[in-house]
DNA sequence: CTGAAAGCGCTTACAG
DNA sequence: CTGAAAGCGCTTACAG
């Protein structure tokens, strides 16, 4: 392989050193670079080999724009959630002339390159899908004076922040009302990181569905595990464990739904025969697990799609509008929830 | 909402504007913008203020370093194979201090703008995954004079194009070998479209392995369909449909493998028991299938790690090592593969 | 087709 | 703490 590592801050070639080692001024110089059509073909040969030769990149120069970029962020790039984050972001930013920068935040090293590059590579600002956002980091971003918006905020909320998420306490209702109209009674729950905000929410969504329909809720049925298919596999083999087994799981995202199929596979349950699942975001793969999942549809593209119009709309010195924007879910009924099995 | 449509456009401020209404010189606004400590409080809120009011984004000035990006352009972001690239993407590029700007190439609008736009940003290279390059793009591209790497590539190779692909022929070839090797001998294969190369490339490979066994090839058990779900639940709703049906198929991709799973389940087969199935990719999903999928690994994150490496090569200037580079696909066995059931 | 001149928007010593 | 001056790397009329 061609390793090389961190070489990109050599000493870089400016305009003014093709000109005169081909001796040519900068002016034509400068016209080879824009694509003119007033330079002769000879010329502009010798220009072009000489700027391949020295990986030449211009500089700024003269009444330049910035690109137009916004930054998206997130702690780790993975699983198709971020897929659908990314594309939403794409699509909506480059409808507006936008371009995306995507950084991954996973280690605090890159966190300080990236505040760094911020500033000098112009963004016009950042939209956030990171849990939490460390004081340190807020402080900064304020000096740089960019629009900050977070995306499904995990963490506690920030007065100073704008941001975009998705009723999550009223799907976590949905859910497990429509597994109460089934007719289960015995219902587990999974959630994510108990600081996670949105996931709390969703738990507090299933409770109320449950005391409205005036089912105990046993502590056994509550669960806290990672937002990863492997959290869901382990609080679920831990669920079907249990002397009373639970009718049906709702997972706390769609992740953690495959991980309760997974484990349900393994103990030999059918699903929805043995048991129900409802998961969470409506993942593009919850549509092809065996069975087709029910879940919760979670508006990402919706929601980075309204992010990056903050963004414009703080950039240009707008107020913003609310300081917690949550945009809808719903309940989507696909073939991994039925009733329960009469008690035997 | 705040809605507006590419008002990115609009008059942008100066610091020099700036600075006339706050009464100050353009060097005070300019120590501002770099964070500088040799200003007063009062005025630096004073500035600060402005700045935020009038959304004011610096242009590029003075012997301002560009940033460090590279541009990953892909037809379509959508499923987790693009998730892969994109963490493979980022994760390298950040190791060289380098960001990763990210367009989605669906419509030949966007073409423009991006093209328009590769040069204001000052990109050092980009790394395709789009399935054709026309033509003129390609011109344009060479014009720009920045280094081109095509991953994966999809269409005819290009002998200006570097590209980075995978073992492909090989995984087609070790995948129905395995399903050989487990007895299987009516063996179907889903190719993607005919004109991907690397879709060709897997079918030959399995086209081998059978030619190898002295198992003759069955046109019927041959189908292309698109590199989606759909794409192999149609491909193998027809294989199943057939009267001498197939003991195992082997799938272009790991999507249409999950279309395959969905196929099997209406028809109430059982995975592997009546049915043996091989993806290829190797998605983190693919682990979490009922049952987990046997499928060909593809390093999709080495690949394209190995594009940031070239780009950065040629960007400075270096010769490309070879025109064609190869990265090794293996087989991983999981659970959808399994003995044929002995013939009634 | 070519280049001298003016100028953009910024930053950076440096003098007060 | 502030700003006048010099200067960077580029682009854009404009004259030849």
């Amino acid at each position: 392989m061609v390793a090389r590592r961190r070489a990109v801050r050599t000493e870089r070639v400016t305009a003014a050193q093709i000109a005169a080692e081909s001796g040519v001024s900068v002016s034509t110089v400068s016209k080879v670079l824009n694509g003119r059509h007033d330079v002769s073909a000879s010329t502009r040969r010798r220009i072009e080999e000489l700027i391949r030769q020295h990986g030449y990149q211009p500089r700024a120069g003269r009444n330049e724009d910035r690109p137009a970029l916004v930054d998206l962020v997130f702690d780790h790039i993975n699983t198709e959630w971020a897929t659908e984050i990314i594309r939403g972001a794409v699509a909506a930013a480059q409808a507006e002339g936008l371009a995306v920068v995507l950084t991954s935040l996973s280690d605090g090293d890159e966190r300080e390159h990236w505040l760094r590059d911020l500033r000098t590579r112009g963004t016009r600002g950042v939209i956030m899908m990171v849990p939490q956002l460390e004081t340190r980091t807020r402080a900064e971003l304020r000096e740089l004076a960019l629009p900050l918006i977070a995306v499904d905020p995990h963490g506690d909320p920030d007065p100073d922040v704008v941001t975009v998420g998705a009723t999550n306490w009223s799907g976590g209702l949905a859910a497990t009302r429509h597994l109460v109209e089934l007719g289960h009674r015995r219902i587990a729950v999974i959630g994510g990181h108990r600081d996670m905000m949105c996931s709390r929410a969703r738990v507090d969504g299933h409770r109320a569905a449950l005391e409205t329909a005036g089912i105990p809720i046993d502590p056994a049925l509550v669960r806290w595990a990672n937002f990863e298919v492997e959290g869901g596999l382990a609080a679920a083999t831990e669920l079907l464990a249990l002397p009373d087994l639970p009718t049906a799981i709702f997972a706390g995202n769609d992740l953690q739904a495959l991980g309760v199929l997974e484990a349900a596979r393994l103990r030999g349950l059918r699903i929805p025969d043995d048991l129900s699942v409802v998961g969470f975001d409506d993942l593009l793969i919850s549509r092809w697990t065996s069975p087709p999942m029910t879940t919760v549809h979670q508006p990402l593209g919706e929601m980075v799609s309204t992010a990056v119009q903050l963004v414009l709309a703080l950039g240009r010195g707008e107020a913003a509008p609310h300081h917690g924007i949550e945009l809808a879910t719903s309940l989507v009924v696909r073939e991994s929830t039925g009733p329960p099995r009469p008690a035997r």
